[in-house]
DNA sequence: GCATATATGTCAATATTGCTGACGTATTTT
DNA sequence: AAAATACGTCAGCAATATTGACATATATGC
C-alpha cells in the first residue's frame, strides 16, 4: 500500500497510456493520482485522532477496538478478531490494556458461557464519541468542499474496493 | 484512523442525527459509514502489494521509498522525509537496506554537495512498475464498478481531505 | 577566514503493532 | 467419554516508527 508519488512526474512525454480493466479504460496518470491521494488522505485522516488518544496512552489499535466494540455492544472476541483481521494474540494485549484501564467490560454470555461479550464502559463510550466526532468532521468537511454528488461517488468507489465480507459489515446495504 | 464499525448498529432508533459543518448537513450514519469504508478500503488496498514485496524481504516502508523516488528522480533526503512524514532516523534504516540491496542509488548534487540525490536502479524501477500496476488495477476495478462519475467524486473528496502541502504534490493541479 | 546554518548520517534506546508456535482451561456438542 | 469450540496466555520475534545525542561535510553570511 502506500504510495502516492509526488509532484513532478516530469520525465516521460506523458502520452496517455491506459490500463485495460474489464473493458474500461482508465488513464494511467489518473490512477496514479488516485493512489497517491488515497495515501495522503488516509494519512491525514488517521492523524486526526492521535493527539487525543496519546493523552490516554493509547494508539490506533486501542482506537479500533474501542470503535468496534462501541458500534457492536456485546460483540464476542472471535467476531472482533474477524473484523480487525489480526490474531488472537495481538488482540489479547490491547484488550488486556483496555480492560486494565477500565475501558472495556468483559462478561460471559448467559447461554453459552464460553463466549465473552465485550462492552464499553461509560468512560470509553465518551472517548469514542469524541474521537468519532473529530473524524466525522474531517470527512464531513471534505464532503462539503467536494459537494454531495462527489460524496456519493466517494462512498461508491470505497464500497467497490472492499471485499464482500467486509462490505457486509458496513452500511447494512 | 481506524474505524469502521460493524453491521448491526441496531440499538438506537436511528433517527437521522446530523453534524453541522460550514452550514452543510451530513447524516451522522452516512459519515460513520464513510469512515468505516475508508478503513476497510485502505486495508484491502494496502494488502495488494504485500506478497510481492515479501519476496524481496521488503515491507511497506520500502515500497513507499521506492514509489516516491521513482516518481521524483533526484529527490533529496529532506524532500523524501517531508513527503513520508517520518523521521530521519526511521528513513535511514530503510534507505540503507535499499541501497545495500542495489535498489537505490545515492549521488551528491553537482552544485550543492551536501545534498544527496536519490535515484532508482533499473531493478527497482521494474519492481516499482509491477507494484504500481497491481495497485492501479485494484483502483481501476473499483472505479469501473462504481462508474466514471463516482470515480471523479472519489478523487474530489480525497483531494479535499488532504492538506495544501500534500495537495501540491499530487496531480500537479 | 570564522561563525553559523544546512543536509545528512549514525548510535542507542524505546514504543507500537503485528506475527507464529505452543499450551492450558472452560464449556458445549456429539 | 471424546471432540470441538472459545478463549487466554507465555515466549519469542519482526517491522516500523519514535526521541535524543552527536558527528561530518558543505555552504553561506559577515
Amino acid at each position: 500500500m502506500e504510495l502516492a508519488g509526488a509532484a513532478k512526474s516530469a520525465k516521460d512525454p506523458d502520452q496517455p497510456v491506459s490500463i485495460e480493466e474489464d473493458g474500461a479504460d482508465f488513464d494511467e496518470a489518473a490512477l496514479r493520482r488516485a493512489m497517491e491521494l488515497l495515501f495522503f488522505a488516509y494519512r491525514d485522516f488517521t492523524g486526526e485522532a492521535d493527539a487525543l488518544l496519546a493523552r490516554y496512552g493509547f494508539g490506533r489499535a486501542h482506537h479500533r477496538v474501542i470503535y468496534f466494540v462501541g458500534r457492536n455492544p456485546g460483540i464476542t472476541v472471535s467476531e472482533l478478531l474477524a473484523i480487525l483481521g489480526i490474531t488472537k494474540q495481538s488482540l489479547s494485549r490491547v484488550l488486556g490494556q483496555l480492560m486494565d484501564g477500565g475501558f472495556i467490560d468483559r462478561r460471559p454470555d448467559a447461554q453459552d458461557r464460553r463466549l465473552r461479550r465485550l462492552h464499553l464502559t461509560p468512560e470509553a463510550a465518551a472517548l469514542e464519541r469524541t474521537l468519532t466526532e473529530r473524524q466525522s468532521r474531517f470527512i464531513a468537511a471534505a464532503c462539503f468542499k467536494a459537494g454531495p454528488s462527489a460524496a456519493a461517488g466517494f462512498e461508491a468507489v470505497l464500497r467497490a474496493m472492499i471485499n464482500p465480507d467486509d462490505r457486509r459489515r458496513v452500511g447494512c446495504e
